[in-house]
This record gives C-alpha cells, structure tokens and sequence, in this order.
DNA sequence: CTGAAAGCGCTTACAG
DNA sequence: CTGAAAGCGCTTACAG
C-alpha cells in the first residue's frame, strides 16, 4: 500500500503543498472553507503526516526518550517501572507523542544513549529514573539542552524540571503508626545505596527513630531483589533483641521478609509486623495482606509526562511536588505481643 | 549546542558530503584511507545520524513498535512484559533500533496505532502480543505489509511470522508429575478468554484429565489478578470434593492461592499442591517457595526481535519455536496427604 | 487568502 | 574513486 502524503491531498483538493500544511495544521493561511475540505479528504484517504519529515522540518520529533538501568529480573518484577510508563504513556498518547524505551546497564550507557538520542534528533525530552545524590547525568542534560523531568528528588536536580513527592514525611508516618502500636525496635531494608530517595528515606529513619527513643533502629541497604529482602529479614530476626517490626523499601523484599517469617516460624503480625513501601496489587496477594505505603504511581507518570511536554514546548517549568504516599494499614501491622 | 552533520565533517575532511555518508555506512565508493578519515573525524566531533533525515531518504526509521493492550495495574504486576522488553532491548540496541511503546486501551484501539504508525513511517514493524483465537490484528498487519513478528501461537498468525513455545506439551508434563504423585483432582484457573495460548492450555487440560482418567479436571477462566485468582480458590476449595492440586495460568494468581490456603487454613503443600505458570522471581518470594512452569522470557523476547529484524530486512520468515517450558519442582508440590 | 520555493540532513543513482 | 545533484515529505518565510 502507498502511504498517503499531502501531494495526494493537495491534488485533489487542487490547492498546493502548503495550503494543506497550513489547513492540516490549524495555521491561519487559508480560508475556513478550504480548511474544512482538506481535513475531510485527509480523514477519507487515511492520512497521517510522516513524522521523520516533520522532525526534519525542524518541528519536534514528537517523541520522548525514557532510559531504565535495571536487569532484566529486577525490572520484571517491580511493578513501579510498567505502572509510571502507564501513566506516562496515558498523558503522551493523547498528544500523540510516542515514547521511546531503552533498558540500559549502567549510568555511562544511559549517558551515551542520551547523547545519542540528541544527536539523533530522536527524541525531544527524556525522564530521568533513579535519581542520585550525585549524579553524572544531570550536567550532561543541562550540556545538552534536552528537556528533561527528574522523577526524583527534591533536590540534586540542577536546572532540570522534576516530579517528587515528600518520602520523608511518608517515613515519619509510618514510625509514628508503629511507635502508637507499640513498637520500640523498628528496623529498615533501605534501597540501593546511592539512589537519593533511599538516603531520604534513611535519614528521616535516623531521625525518628532518635525523636521517638526507640530502643533500636537499625538500616541496612538491599538492592530491591527477593533474595536480599529474605537475607536482610533472616539477619535481623536471628540477632538478639530482634526488631518488632520492619519497613521495607519496596513490596517484593516485604513480601520475602513474610516468607522468611514464616519460615521461621514467626507470626505476623503477632511476632512481627511488616510495612512495605510502593503499594502494589502484590501487597494484597498474601496472607496476611500488607500494611503498605503506597500513591497512585500512574498519576505520578502521567505528571511528569505534564511537565516533559510543557518544558519542550519551552514553558519556564520547576519542581512539582507529588501526593505524599500514605498508609494503608492491612493484616502485617499490629501491636507487638508481649513477651 | 549544535548537532554535527555530515556536512560538518565534509568539510573538515575537505570531501563531498555524499562521500561522508558512504564512508559512514561502510558503503563502497570512497578509499580506505578516506574512510578512515571520516570515521575518525565522526567520532571525534561526536556524530550521530539525524535520525529523521535518515528515515526521510527512504531508509528505514530504526525503529519498532510494540502495543500493549493492559490496564495500567494488571501491567504492573505482571513481570513478563518487562522480561520480555528486556529481552527484546538488548537485541534491538545492539543494532541502534529503538523500541516505541504504546499502551493502549483495546483491539480497536491497538489498530488505530498500527494505522498510524504506518502511515508516520515511525516504525519499521511491530510486536504483536496476547495473540487471540479470530485476531482482528492480523488481516489489518497484512493489508499494511508492516512486518510484524506475533509473540505466540502456534497458527493463527496468518502470513506473519510468529515466536511461539509448546504450551499444551507443557501442560501435558506438569499434570504427568501431579498424577505420579498421587493427584487425581487437579484443578485449573485459566487466563484470559479468547486468547489463543488459554484456548490450548484449556484444551491440553481437559484431553490430559481425561486421558490420565482423573476423577476431576475442572478449569475456569479468569483475568490474571490476585482477586480473580483468590476468588477461584475460594470456589474450588470450598467444593465437595475440592482439588488436590491447582495449576494457575500465571504466578499472580498462585500467589494469590497459596494466600488463600493459608487463609482457610490448609497447608501447601500438605492439604493443597500449587503450581504455577510463569516461574519469574516472585514464585520464590513465597513460603513454600512455588513449584512453576518458566522459561526464558528474556530469551523469548530477543528471538522476537530477531525474527523482526529478519523480516524488515525482507528475509522470508516463518514461525520459530522457543523453548518449551520446563518445571521447577519447589515447596508448593507433594504427594496429597492420605484422607 | 494562496502559490511557488527553499530548506531540514540525509541517501543514492548519475556523471566524471 | 569522487563530486554535484536530485529527492524523501514535510514546514515556513516570502511573494503575489
């Protein structure tokens, strides 16, 4: 089949080239009457205008770039990635703007592919994951003059647009919940160290755990991984004194530490109650349910979507502050038995 | 910052654009002294193809498209799709293509896109996925001459080319395992209506019951959640006559399950034996670790991206067979205990 | 309000 | 082996 352009159309409209640009593009130029008959041939024959002639036309590629720097198992297995690209994607179709994935294996790639895409012209923005305290990337985007959103933050962010939400006071929270509970040995298996949310996330740990005077409130770094998650719960549950309750920096490590206390023979939430970050469909698929802090992730991509539009369109753009997530208690808290 | 172009380097190696470009593309017409030339200079002024450009000279748009046809948390939860575009990534970046994501809301929908991919030329084929019995898809990829490579069958893929695995073999397998240890009231929680590779699961379950001359193989459809796989649980296991075994058509729903065992009180895999499709790391979150059916989704993925490439290049291709999936015994399955 | 033309940055026959 | 030129399908100043 040949594609349709608007030689096609301006032929049987009888009208140039450029007429049926400006009609097609809602330009002033050409005559309501004139307008309306092209965009009706156009709709008849099917007609969609070939986005690398537009995106060589000067005008936008009409696509933004999203690079993940995640093994293949990990990123399967965390839902945060595919609920944010849903929400992203549901803010970009209605633009018809497409969005150009790219899994990667380290920061350097995920650099090179950006300074590809520029040079490509592939794309006209990019959201950057996994935000860093210090991080490489930031400076090149700014060198680069790509838009850019950061899905992280606050701060660290440089002079790029971002979408972030308060994990600080989301810790906070859900140390008080548990400290109302009854728990005074709280402990915590952070993220991959290095990523600025898992130091947030652990410095608001520190601090209420000092304000509040718990007896103990220890934190180790994981890497999100099952295996991690079980081998941080079996650690802390063999030491003496063990914690009462533990915080999870993502839903599949919470869901292992259950695993591990059952293992173990340990009641949840009797003998120790469990709260996992990012609250995903998983945390309801166990027995008992999981006390979760979660927000609505799709929303979240479909904000930063906002902004990555509004900043290639060159709106003066800044930090957007997401919903705080918050708590939902389920069957995993509870106060702590007596001993 | 100014994007390079091969007029750039044309200059500065004092030749005619047209011989950069040949240079570049390892094309003949230009000494091998020159060549060198210009790829040096390339790389050290950092070039990158206009990627638009390109596409407009009639070569192709280095680009694939992928539709996904889920809401935003079944999508999330359900660690193929990103096995899958893991998989499909690290072959399609090794060749500079890049891989465009659209999640859509239904078939009609995912047909709008392919039309208008087309039409943009913004793809040079596409994945096709949750292949169904009577798929509207196929005529319409057809009728464009799109290459497309469907991710499943066997058949029903009219003239495109496909990446399919033996699942009714699969099946066949597990329930020979269940019967050996004892089982003769084995149940299933099906996927999704409709789709094909749930049609021939179903079909391999009921031939395989009856073959093995069970007292009950009973399967029910279901949407691939933790509720629907919960809530057939339920059901099954509060039937006179409840199944020993149940074999769930993904991992979400065997946890789901094994949640619900726990629930009413029967012990997997003493009162209960679980078996699930999809063996991706969350089967070895859960306490008994889940006994599954897996195989190399990644894998899968990377053959898909293989056999599109293939068919852009205008290779004739027709349907590979992957691995087919093989059992991972664990916890969740024993002999049933005696009544 | 409309048409003719230049230009985006490549690729690729076509002459020399 | 190399250069000059046309062309891909749009957008957008520039004349009429």
């Amino acid at each position: 089949m040949k594609r349709p352009t608007i030689a096609d159309i301006a032929r049987r409209a009888g009208v140039s080239k450029g007429a049926v640009s400006y009609a097609l593009n809602g330009q002033p130029g050409v005559s309501e009457a004139t307008r309306q008959r092209i965009i009706a041939i156009a709709q008849e024959i099917g007609f969609n205008p070939n986005s690398a002639a537009r995106a060589l036309s000067g005008a936008t590629a009409n696509a933004v770039g999203l690079a993940l720097c995640r093994p293949a198992r990990i990123l399967g297995i965390e839902p945060f990635f595919m609920e944010l690209i849903s929400g992203v994607e549901a803010e970009l179709s209605a633009r018809s703007y497409a969005l150009t994935l790219q899994v990667v294996a380290d920061q350097e790639a995920e650099i090179a592919v950006y300074r590809r895409w520029w040079g490509e012209r592939r794309v006209d923005g990019v959201f950057v994951c996994d935000l860093r305290v210090d991080d490489r990337r930031v400076p090149v985007l700014e060198e680069l003059q790509l838009p850019a959103v950061v899905i992280g933050g606050p701060g660290h962010t440089g002079s790029l647009a971002s979408v972030w939400a308060d994990d600080a006071a989301a810790l906070v929270e859900t140390m008080e919940y548990l400290f109302a509970l009854g728990h005074r040995r709280i402990a915590r298996v952070g993220g991959l160290p290095g990523l600025l949310h898992t130091e947030i996330r652990r410095q608001a740990f520190v601090d209420a755990g000092q304000r509040l005077g718990l007896e103990q409130s220890v934190t180790v770094p994981s890497d999100y991984t099952g295996e991690e998650g079980a081998r941080a719960t079996r650690r802390f549950l063999s030491s003496s004194g063990r914690p009462t309750a533990i915080i999870y920096d993502n839903d599949v490590m919470a869901i292992a530490g259950l695993a591990v206390a059952q293992e173990m023979g340990l009641a949840v939430p009797g003998d120790l109650s469990i709260v996992a970050w990012d609250d995903s469909a998983l945390c309801q698929l166990t027995h008992p349910p999981l006390t979760a802090l979660g927000r609505d992730i799709p929303a979240y991509g479909a904000h930063a979507a906002r902004q990555l539009l509004a900043a290639i369109e060159g709106k003066p753009i800044g930090a957007y502050q997401d919903e705080t997530a918050h708590l939902t208690p389920r069957g995993s808290t509870a106060a702590p038995r007596p001993v």
